[in-house]
DNA sequence: GACGCTTCCCTCGACAACCGAGGGGAAGGG
DNA sequence: CCCTTCCCCTCGGTTGTCGAGGGAAGCGTC
């Protein structure tokens, strides 16, 4: 077992739901099992934060979403990327590569 | 020149703090000079948030200070690593690099 | 048909950490 | 003497996550 999944970083989240709906609408109980599944098990979506996320996103039109059923025939809110949304991920999934890259050269210098 | 800096994430100060001290004592204020010229000027690191951090990583016994002159001959003060200190650097470098695979495999699946 | 498990939704309070703006003192140069 | 630079610090506001709470509805089992 990796033991304990790694805490998120503030603003991690909102890429991280990004980019899981950008391989189709999900709901959002789909976002969390996606985002733990891709990141082999280390990274884990808590609910608490699950939600407030996509509700923000959503009012900033990152996302638009509607009532449907789920494959379990269950009452659930579908996602779906807006084309705000979708220029906003490339962005996003930049400046992550850019922050990365930074931090990188300063932790691997001698 | 390289534009805006990007902002810190939450808990990445730590660490970065904790590497710049792992080359030898300095001061605060050197340290978010080394900080901003190691990362090539993308890393701002703002006084409100640096001041904070020395004080708790201090606090928690990773960091010893003393009262100095720095080589502008100004009353400084001088934080250096304990060993439980470097050994956080070095958990915490690894936890680093583990979270930033973690969240390409997400961001970078097809 | 009662029970429990799973799926799916949501909210709220506590907490941690960064930002931005503030203030201050002391050295050194013009 | 002033102004800039260096170096210290604090405080309020904001943001975003965690943890724990609760609820409804479908499904399987007995």
């Amino acid at each position: 077992m990796a033991g304990n999944s790694l805490e998120l970083m503030q603003g991690t989240l909102d890429v991280l739901i990004l980019k899981s709906l950008s391989w189709g609408p999900l709901h959002g109980y789909a976002v969390a099992e996606l985002v733990k599944e891709r990141s082999g098990e280390e990274l884990k979506v808590e609910e608490g934060a699950l939600y407030p996320a996509l509700h923000r996103l959503e009012k900033r039109g990152l996302l638009e979403a509607e009532w449907g059923l789920s494959e379990n025939n269950r009452r659930a809110r579908f996602y779906r990327l807006t084309s705000a949304g979708r220029a906003h991920l490339r962005a996003e999934t930049q400046a992550w590569q850019r922050y990365v890259a930074a931090v990188s050269r300063v932790l691997e210098a001698a």
